[in-house]
DNA sequence: TGTGAGCATACTACTCGGTATGTTGTCAAC
DNA sequence: GTTGACAACATACCGAGTAGTATGCTCACA
């Protein structure tokens, strides 16, 4: 699996990317409690002085990949957001976008869904709280896009779906789905990603009630 | 939260069964490697010995689990397959059956999903490789119940998506987001339910493509 | 009265998060 | 060019938690 973080220059700050990068394969691998900070180093080929260096616990290491890729989440994202386009058609490129997400840096996504199920059942320590809610600020922002974007072309009459609450809840575990199940194929790497991205949106628009054409 | 599986005749096979619903609402929670034996006796209020007195293990505990959870899909969804009706109209009524399930028996459901991930990860022991395996063809048969009427309502003209693979792949993550994300309401539980079975299976046939009326 | 199912108790071996400390290379200042 | 200082690790170690086991206990029932 080629690097899915820019590894040319290697410089100071590249080290702390290595680490993040090695621990979201592992985290994707094995989720959290059943990762060991001695797999993240024996897959970089190094020791836990390392990790612990750039990084102050495993659940720190952790907050930093969800971050990270929440981050990269927002920058494919929200510049749609202020494009002029009907509700529908700026709906429809924003999942596009994600799902691209979801299967080019799908390590660090997965980690991002398994962050949500932790945050969700509040199962971290107290003294991380402000940090556990800012990533969860973050979540909830990043959903805000795309509730805005539903609320307004249902209001123009292009989705037709019930409770705004349960689309969202539908429409993300959609969208992330290739999270689980996609594996890249070597050949035609780009087209099969394509392909599988535009399936997994028609599927998510077309569930929130799309009227085609 | 009531017990979700029958507990009037206190009787032998009794106490296995309220083993195995402690363990699912343990895994639910906590996930496989973050829970421990320790904790599901704690919230019986026993002691392991009871636990392995019945089990041999954690692993076979937590296959145990998973094997009554597929259990009771099959018990819900098989029967519609014999139904005569329409393919479109017999994946209607097994996808309302299936997301029945998935908020009625909520706890073993979640653990069913984090067994096909374990599965997929292929972290089971060798030497439970045969009953790892019997679970995962049983996973297989069931979801092959839903692609064989996927195909025909395809063939009907019925439904209009792409890749077969990955339709199921989608579909089944819609179908099963409520382990995620439902949280039963206490007033008009069922009426709670129904609503909310009734828009995840309208987002998933919508999304198979399917011609209303 | 003994026999085994159905547990509880006590214990072991081991993993793993975290820390304390040692080592090395680099770089700046004098 | 020598030295101090610090970043960037490696090594060694500790303590808590945990899966699994070995054994003890009790009560129903034959």
């Amino acid at each position: 699996m080629a690097s899915q973080v820019s590894s040319e220059n290697w410089m100071p700050e590249n080290s702390r990317l290595e680490i993040l990068q090695a621990a979201a394969e592992s985290f994707e691998q094995r989720g959290f409690s059943a990762t060991s900070i001695d797999d993240v180093a024996r897959m970089l080929g190094c020791t836990k002085g390392r990790i612990y260096h750039h990084f102050g616990s495993k659940a720190d290491l952790f907050a930093a990949v969800f971050r990270l890729g929440m981050e990269m989440n927002f920058a494919a994202v929200e510049p749609l957001t202020h494009t002029d386009a009907s509700a529908a058609d700026k709906l429809r490129m924003m999942a596009e976008e994600h799902v691209r997400q979801m299967v080019t840096t799908k390590s660090f996504q997965r980690v991002v869904w398994e962050g949500v199920e932790l945050l969700m059942r509040g199962a971290l320590t107290p003294e991380q709280r402000d940090e556990c809610l800012r990533l969860q600020q973050s979540r909830k922002r990043y959903s805000a896009l795309f509730r805005a974007q539903m609320k307004q072309a249902k209001a123009d009459g292009a989705l037709h779906y019930d409770d705004l609450s349960v689309a969202t809840q539908v429409l993300f575990t959609c969208l992330n789905s290739p999270v689980f199940w996609y594996r890249p194929r070597i050949a035609d790497l780009r087209k099969d990603q394509d392909a599988v991205i535009e399936q997994v949106v028609r599927f998510g628009l077309n569930g929130l009630g799309l009227k085609e054409g």
